[in-house]
DNA sequence: CTGGACAAGCTTTTT
DNA sequence: GCTTGTCCAG
């Protein structure tokens, strides 16, 4: 993180890091030493205040940050650090909720976390017994709905909600009911619970209020309405709140964060101070201008001036591709270049995008070129199937009542148990109301099933019992191991290396938490797995380069960065643009550019695969509204005039339809070079109409697209 | 009940 | 392009 570790602190931040106590929001930019200061800050209460680490809380939105803050603060606080709580929203709800959960009713403490797949399985279950036909709602708008209700902290009895569709709060009041007869929580309900938790039992509040007298909010711009209520509660006794935050990074309003948060905070905190850090230790001039420049065109923020003394630094550098493919070559051995001649290893690059999908053909080219490479953040893994089967059975071994993983594994590998079974079986906990795994044993005991199913079911019955059993003896590598083992799991993957391979992965991972803690139990070991979500974090310190989505790369950075899919439609994202959320979008650009140390890369494709189909595109307004004179501007087919010596063949390229009815109307044509009185050389994007009253959209270097009427050029 | 063949929907972003 | 769901023959 940005810090001038050969230099102290500078008076802000000394300020901030010697807070006497009580309410402090401190605003820092991009690159102030934001991290810096939340570590120093806790070494200080420590050392200085000899405050014990067991009271001090410190609260970050991904697993990423918070491995970062807890590597940092014990390089200054060693013994201390980990008796500190340290963690995500989640991961400290979850902490607390483990060990008070039962004290509310209907709850009990050996919960397992259903994940969004899970969330949206048992949210169709429940439409299918409403009768609510997924064309008229999808269960993904379902699932939204509820997920936004939880942030809000609102059950789906509450009359706040009276103008959602009558429908969707049918399902949520079903989809709670079920999910209690499951003993699962899911995401929103660590938060949620955890609110409804404090407010209900004044006694366990009391306690936690006591113990964390110290509490330090990392982005606490991204914070939503329950994480706000959370650290206000908590920090009721003590007052000493400590928040950090920068209202230009807010990037999670679509997970109800709520900037208000922190535009509110002198309000909420009568006695609050504020610091304001704005000195940027981390990037070039050039970078920073960039950014300042670029996060004007928000109206929504505080106003803030960064400023640097790090040197001007090279220009930015943006290229415009042909395709997705070529977008992914041109980024690959601009890295070949900047290792070999640029004095940078690929430890120090890093890849930026707007969505998942757009690692896949980056990847292909890095594992063509041979650069090692590693994903942070993608949840890939955990979804893959064999995991989610494995995981699934030691679900189903914690808390057989678990439904959705229990429906999942019954006939994985195949045991003749179809869905005839399942409905019948279904019938039967619905009327007996007991849970699915009582109404197996229930249909065995008093044979309510035909002769030959039974036979079937009662040796899942017996596996099932037979694992639990096992469970309790020994520890959880065996018991994946015998999992696999009696189900003949692994004779089903015969001829799947890859899932093979992440199988043994998954073994890797119990075995290694079962070394890290002492008395690791089955429980703890699915908490864990829940809540993780980047694998490749094992291998740190290797020299990889590094691959991520722009949301995760909040908190980092690296001395080169790329920002690939600079395009409309991508950055801003498609649906951000149609509902107003260009804003959002600009911040999230902003968060990628101002990780940068030293070099800034961008790019864009002219076409790209979506959906499996070709589209065009053109290039961001993002990047037209960057200073042009910082940017140096490559285009595929300037490179290409460059390499055949000013011969441009227009046989050289691919002609798809789409492209010949923009090319048939007259004397230009998208893709030409053309030339502009004010603007300078462009490319043509688009042409409307024919002749010299045509009009022509123009991406220029610096000034971005620009609709022209064909007459005015030159 | 199983497995293969085919169709449909899908992609924001994270815990 | 990939994953999930549906339909039908065996």
């Amino acid at each position: 993180m940005a810090s001038n570790p050969k230099n102290d602190l500078n008076d802000s931040q000394q300020e901030a890091v010697k807070h006497p106590g009580g309410p402090l929001l401190v605003l820092a930019g991009a690159g102030s030493g934001k991290t810096r200061i939340i570590t120093e800050r806790i070494s200080y209460l420590i050392k200085e205040h000899h405050v014990s680490p067991s009271n001090i809380l410190a609260v970050t939105f991904t697993n990423k940050a918070a491995n970062e803050m807890k590597k940092r603060v014990s390089r200054l606080a060693q013994n201390e650090a980990k008796n500190i709580w340290i963690g995500t929203f989640h991961s400290t709800c979850l902490r607390i909720l483990k060990r008070e959960i039962n004290k509310l009713d209907g709850y009990s403490r050996d919960f397992i976390i259903y994940d969004d797949a899970d969330q949206i399985k048992l949210i169709k279950d429940c439409m299918g017994r409403l009768n609510i036909g997924e064309r008229l709602l999808s269960p993904k708008h379902v699932r939204s709905q509820i997920d936004r209700a939880k942030n809000n902290g609102l059950g789906p009895d509450s009359s706040e909600l009276n103008h959602l569709d009558k429908n969707v709060l049918r399902i949520y009041s079903l989809y709670e009911q079920e999910l209690r007869k499951s003993n699962a929580l899911d995401f929103g309900d660590l938060l949620h619970v955890t609110v409804k938790l404090f407010e209900k039992k004044p006694e366990v509040l009391q306690n936690y209020q006591n113990q964390f007298q110290h509490i330090l909010v990392d982005e606490y711009q991204d914070t939503n309405y329950v994480q706000y209520k959370i650290v206000e509660f908590l920090s009721r006794k003590h007052r000493n709140i400590f928040v950090v935050g920068d209202d230009n990074q807010s990037i999670y309003g679509w997970r109800g964060a709520d900037i208000k948060n922190i535009l509110n905070f002198e309000k909420d905190y009568s006695d609050a101070q504020i610091i304001k850090l704005e000195r940027n230790y981390r990037s070039t001039k050039t970078i920073l201008k960039a950014a300042n420049k670029l996060i004007l065109q928000n109206k929504n923020r505080h106003d803030k001036n960064l400023w640097t003394k790090n040197a001007t630094g090279d220009q930015i550098n943006y290229y415009e591709a042909r395709d997705d493919k070529d977008e992914a070559k041109h980024v690959c051995s601009q890295i070949g270049i900047e290792t070999k001649n640029g004095g940078y290893s690929n430890k120090d690059i890093a890849i930026f995008f707007r969505t998942n999908t757009q690692s896949r053909l980056i990847e292909e080219e890095l594992l063509h070129k041979g650069i090692p490479y590693k994903i942070v953040g993608g949840t890939e893994f955990y979804k893959r199937t064999e995991i989610k089967d494995i995981l699934a059975f030691l679900k189903v071994i914690a808390n057989p009542c678990d439904e959705i993983s229990l429906k999942r594994i019954l006939n994985v590998p195949p045991r003749g148990i179809g869905k005839v079974t399942v409905n019948k079986l279904d019938e039967i906990a619905r009327e007996k109301e007991i849970s699915f795994f009582e109404a197996i044993k229930l249909a065995l005991e008093k044979k309510l099933l035909s002769n030959s199913v039974l036979i079937k079911v009662e040796r899942l019955y017996n596996l099932l019992t037979q694992l639990i059993e096992f469970s309790e003896k020994d520890d959880i590598v065996s018991l994946i191991n015998h999992v696999l083992h009696k189900t003949k799991y692994l004779d089903m993957l015969e001829n799947e290396e890859e899932r093979r391979e992440n199988i043994g992965e998954i073994l890797n991972l119990a075995a290694e938490f079962g070394k890290e803690r002492d008395h690791a139990t089955l429980n703890d070991f699915l908490d864990s797995v829940s809540l993780a979500s980047d694998l490749d974090n094992l291998r740190e310190n290797s020299d990889q380069v590094t691959l991520m989505t722009l949301h995760s790369a909040k908190g980092l950075e690296f001395p080169v960065v790329f920002i690939v899919g600079m395009e409309e439609n991508l950055l801003p994202h498609f649906n951000s643009t149609m509902n107003g959320q260009v804003e959002e979008e600009r911040r999230l650009f902003y968060v990628g550019i101002t990780r940068a140390k030293e070099k800034l890369y961008l790019a864009s494709a002219t076409k790209r695969m979506i959906f499996g189909k070709q589209q065009w595109s053109i290039p961001s307004r993002f990047i037209s509204e960057l200073p042009k004179e910082l940017i140096k501007w490559e285009n595929f087919e300037y490179s290409l005039i460059k390499e055949t010596g000013g011969s441009k063949k227009s046989s050289t390229k691919p002609i798809s339809k789409t492209r010949q009815t923009y090319e048939n109307s007259g004397r230009y044509k998208v893709g030409q070079k053309v030339a502009h009185s004010s603007f300078g050389e462009g490319l043509i994007k688009k042409v409307e109409g024919s002749g010299d009253k045509a009009k022509v959209t123009v991406f220029f270097p610096g000034y971005g697209l620009k609709k022209i009427i064909a007459s005015y050029l030159e």
